[in-house]
RNA sequence: GCCGAAGUGGUGGAACUGGUAGACACGCUGGACUCAAAAUCCAGUGCUAGCGAUAGUGUGCGGGUUCGAGUCCCGCCUUCGGUACCA
């Protein structure tokens, strides 16, 4: 017995001791600020960002560092080429979930959020990043969030100037109203107003604060949003999945609201045409472009028949106006009152109302149900003459365009559906007979029953009717966007106050730079109250400021994670968000990596505060991000038995394949944990006997339950040895509630940081999405061994100090293509093969020399930097293998003096024949021709065409 | 519906501009060491037929271009992601 565990110990101790070497070196690269990145404007720089993670209470899983072990091999990479790299961490702190935390438990979120911090910084320290802390961000912080305030009031004091096409100060707009009132502004704004100068005078504070909001870039206004009763607050587009809130799936409603927006709309050209030349996912500027959505078409005016006002609608179809046979306007329309005959009154009234008592999820539930009632006014047709009916339909959307379209039945599908609901007429005015399979949408046919437009293709129709439209003085070509205004406000605690104070008037004033940071009160109740009122409408103390009142809402979480890639840059100024000589030398984020689900959130409004502060000469470039990557997500395995829901209180379980067939019976799907199944993730995933009995361990108050199984129906104990209780398995998220979670600091302990590193890249392509499994890590933690063993005999450390052969050097040179290559184009996941190929190939040659260790090690340092450092050290060096320099590929050890051919029968690998490299393809065909191989092939027969390809292959057509 | 990405062994996945499909790893099978196990090492492993050399077949399906197609073109199918009354 002792024998053994001796030789057990004596095995273990000549093996890499992860735990040790890696506690070593994390306390060695603290002390020695290995990672402290300077800014040191004698060295090109290289900048390497990641997505900052939110810091939640359940800490990081396995697929949270997939990114950043993918961005740290890329920094430590270019930093050993010599690159001054900028590779920082932070944490988006502002949030929900802290917030959500404290109602239940009282818990204040400053506490919870610091507690969670710690957590990921010990994890994160743990997977050896080379994050450099000294630049560490946290959102929540007075001296962060000073600056995000600072930049909003940057915002709330500026327009958009449309001949300069910048943003500029609304001084120089108050100056401009003053002198010559709105005429010549070329501004952006919500809505059309004009004054004179001498109207502008005489309006009262209040007046002129509201027309100062329609051209603010943050402004106020009321505005519909979408409230979540459950989260007590209002949240953004981006925020609402499928109508209901993104966290915690609540029902989202839509209702008018007094609330801060930003003008990012004003940046909608600009945030597409600058999307071009930008290094990013197609899938991603794509995503980005549909939801900028632009479209171009005519504002176009309608006369309406005894009325003096005018109806507004957008259309990008002007050439089918001869069959637009009704007029829509949006349920909310601000002429529906002043349209509605009293015969229609009750109609109208009785859809308006049942249009808002529909919540946004029926909305989206019943998307074709279109309901809406006649107005009982009508239009005059600008080219026909013609009586137009104008009807409400809630299809059209108040927000979009102008809230109010003509209907075209015939070539429109959703004025089609509406028209037949309703029966109102359809005239067709496009023939499609010449376009096979064009639909409704394609503008393309020959327009028909259009006066002067008959027998026009449409595209020339539309230009014809631009011409015409503005010709006559009835409307403009214009181009919409189907982006909006963002929604800032939120009724909640945990995040930055707006430093806005209002006076009497109620009118907005900004907070005197000096006053910045406006901290957070302390509140010790965080609920929402019912009303929509922020919870700081609590702190009443706090409220009061002099004669003024402070706003109570705060903003989104997306205001601080909006510019803090700028804070690293000089993350410890007090006197600015950033100096103008760290944002001139750090410029812009070289590499930024992060999840495609910031598609249109963040990475839309990052950009939108860059260009503005561009505008403001603040930082010296148009776009923040030169190169994007999105990694994919790591997936649970989802595992769940099916449960029949009996009335009479017992517990039953069913197979699989029983629960399918019994389609009568109801089953309730129970997660089981992932660990008790065998076979998990796969099609044959089940609960052997052994799995069960785990199971009711587990979850004791299934004790007693009764198996279906195919073979019968068995209590625990009766169960048969070969038992299998098929399990449903499904890819899903890692979560809790699945019992699916992974730790990254389990892998860490078992299998050593390094390991667990190149195991995640090992697992496929970066961007690509896929479920974890442990299982595989085993080979990357042999290969880790046989690198360690490389250099060791038995415990002691042994390098020779020959001279490498042509063979050693020619392995380590492709190692060094292959990986500094791959690294390039983050194709990870083959560099690690690339190395055990150079390692296998390296124990089998028995090589250990120094020439060639110092090269693998240095190669190597990027994916696995503990070991790396140790073995680094051990060959005698007193630098970190982090400052070293990346091995450079020397091409003449790659050169062949053969080279294997294939050779093929018309395309068809029948064997292969080895030649001289570099023969051309003229004495590759005399060879291969004289070859006996090849003429036995041949039976004789003269080939009718040979191919050659040298260093490819060789074929013979027949 | 529209937009985008992807379909390769039992599994994760390789394959640069068209040029030996399945690298590397997991798993599995057999063997060595061991009283035994773990660990380690060696051999085999797309499928079908055959003791075997070998032959046939094979990258979602159907066509096409080419001396040669996982890769290019046309038409489908499936899966995943995004988006949705956007006028």
């Amino acid at each position: 017995m002792g024998k053994w565990l001796f030789l057990w110990l004596q095995q273990r101790s000549m093996e890499y001791n992860h735990r040790a070497i890696e506690a070593k070196w994390k306390k060695n690269w603290d002390h020695q600020h290995t990672y402290k990145t300077l800014n040191d404007t004698a060295k090109p720089k290289y900048y390497v960002l990641d997505m900052f993670p939110y810091p939640s209470g359940s800490g990081l899983h396995v697929g949270h560092p997939l990114g950043y072990i993918a961005s740290d091999i890329v920094a430590r990479f270019k930093r050993q080429q010599g690159f001054n790299v900028l590779h920082p961490m932070g944490y988006d702190a502002f949030g929900l979930p802290a917030e959500q935390y404290a109602i239940q438990t009282g818990v204040h979120p400053a506490v919870s959020t610091e507690q969670n911090i710690q957590t990921y910084r010990a994890q994160l320290d743990n997977i050896g990043f080379s994050f450099d802390w000294s630049r560490e961000v946290k959102t929540s912080d007075p001296s962060y969030y000073k600056w995000t305030q600072w930049i909003f009031l940057q915002l709330f004091e500026h327009y958009y100037d449309q001949n300069a096409n910048k943003a500029k100060p609304v001084s120089e707009l108050i100056q401009q109203f003053e002198s010559g009132g709105s005429s010549g502004v070329n501004a952006f704004h919500s809505h059309d107003e004009h004054f004179s100068a001498e109207e502008w005078q005489a309006m009262s504070p209040y007046q002129k604060d509201q027309v100062l909001m329609n051209f603010r870039l943050a402004y106020r206004k009321t505005g519909y949003v979408n409230w979540c009763e459950a989260l007590g607050t209002v949240l953004a587009n981006d925020e609402v999945k499928d109508g209901v809130s993104e966290r915690g799936g609540h029902p989202v409603e839509r209702k008018a609201m007094m609330q801060w927006f930003l003008r990012i709309t004003a940046y909608a050209h600009r945030l597409l045409d600058d999307m071009i030349g930008l290094d990013w996912p197609e899938a991603l500027k794509t995503m980005q472009n549909n939801w900028i959505g632009r479209s171009e078409g005519a504002q176009l005016f309608f006369k309406i028949d005894g009325h003096d006002t005018e109806l507004e609608i957008f259309t990008t179809r002007p050439d089918t106006i001869f069959g637009a046979t009704f007029m829509v306007l949006a349920p909310e329309h601000d002429l529906v009152g002043q349209l509605t005959t009293p015969a229609q009154k009750q109609a109208v009234e009785a859809c308006i109302q049942y249009v808002k008592g529909r919540s946004e999820r029926e909305r989206m539930a019943e998307v074709k149900e279109m309901n809406g009632a006649f107005t009982g006014s009508y239009t005059i047709h600008p080219f026909s003459g013609e009586k137009v009916p104008i009807w409400i339909g809630d299809y059209v959307l108040k927000d979009y365009g102008t809230g109010a379209i003509m209907a075209v039945p015939s070539d429109d599908e959703r004025d089609k559906t509406f028209a037949q609901k309703y029966n109102l007429p359809i005239v067709d005015v496009v023939d499609k007979t010449n376009y096979p399979g064009s639909t409704l949408h394609d503008k393309e046919g020959i327009i028909i029953n259009s006066d002067f437009l008959n027998g026009m293709e449409v595209p020339d129709a539309i230009q014809l009717m631009f011409e015409k439209i503005e010709g006559m003085g009835i409307g403009k070509r214009r181009v919409n966007f189907k982006l909006r205004d963002a929604n800032f406000s939120r009724q909640r605690y945990w995040g930055e106050p707006f430093p806005i104070v209002y006076d009497a008037d109620g009118v907005a004033h900004a907070l005197p730079e000096s006053e910045l940071p406006l901290t957070l009160p302390d509140l010790e109740d965080f609920k929402p109250t019912a009303d929509g009122q922020s919870p700081l409408a609590k702190a009443t103390d706090w409220v009061k400021y002099g004669a003024f009142t402070r706003e109570t809402d705060t903003m989104p979480g997306f205001a601080g994670s909006s510019w803090y890639f700028l804070r690293y840059m000089d993350a410890n100024n007090d006197q600015d968000f950033a100096s103008t000589e760290a944002l001139a030398y750090w410029q812009d984020v070289d590499f930024y990596i992060g999840g495609a689900e910031h598609a249109v959130g963040h990475l839309m409004y990052s950009r939108f505060w860059h260009k503005f502060l561009y505008d403001k000469g603040l930082v010296p470039g148009k776009e923040p991000f030169k190169k994007l990557v999105n990694q994919g997500m790591i997936q649970g395995v989802v595992e769940s038995i099916y449960l029949y829901k009996s009335h009479d209180g017992s517990h039953q379980f069913y197979t699989e394949e029983l629960a399918k067939e019994h389609s009568d019976k109801e089953f309730a799907l129970l997660p089981v944990h992932v660990d008790f199944v065998t076979e998990y993730g796969s099609p044959r995933s089940h609960l052997t006997k052994a799995g069960i009995a785990q199971f009711l361990e587990w979850r004791p108050d299934y004790k007693g339950s009764v198996f279906h199984l195919s073979e019968g129906v068995f209590t625990l104990e009766t169960l048969p040895e070969n038992a299998r209780l098929t399990t449903k398995s499904e890819v899903g998220k890692m979560s809790k509630r699945y019992f699916n979670v992974v730790n990254p600091d389990d892998m860490v302990d078992k299998y050593g940081a390094d390991c667990f590193r190149m195991y995640e890249m090992f697992l496929g392509p970066i961007e690509q999405s896929k479920p974890w499994d442990t299982k595989g890590i085993e080979g990357v933690s042999k290969f880790i061994k046989k690198l360690w063993q490389l250099m060791h005999k038995g415990e002691a450390f042994l390098v020779s100090d020959e001279k490498a052969t042509k063979e050693e050097l020619k392995v380590l040179h492709t190692a060094i293509k292959k990986v500094s290559g791959d690294i390039e184009i983050l194709s990870l996941n083959t560099s690690v093969p690339a190395f055990m190929v150079c390692v296998n190939e390296l124990k089998r040659l028995e090589c250990n020399k120094r020439e060639i260790m110092e090269g693998l090690v240095a190669l190597i340092a990027p994916f696995a930097p503990f070991i790396a450092e140790e073995l680094w050290s051990k060959l005698g060096k007193t630098t970190s293998v982090h400052h070293s320099t990346f091995p450079v590929c020397d091409e003449s050890y790659l050169v062949e003096d053969n080279v294997v051919y294939p050779i093929c029968i018309n395309g068809k690998r029948k064997g292969e024949l080895t030649f001289p490299n570099g023969a051309d393809a003229a004495t590759l065909e005399q060879m291969a021709m004289e070859n006996d191989f090849v003429r036995k092939l041949l039976e004789g027969q003269a080939p009718k065409k040979v191919v050659v390809v040298p260093g490819r292959m060789i074929n013979f057509v027949i």
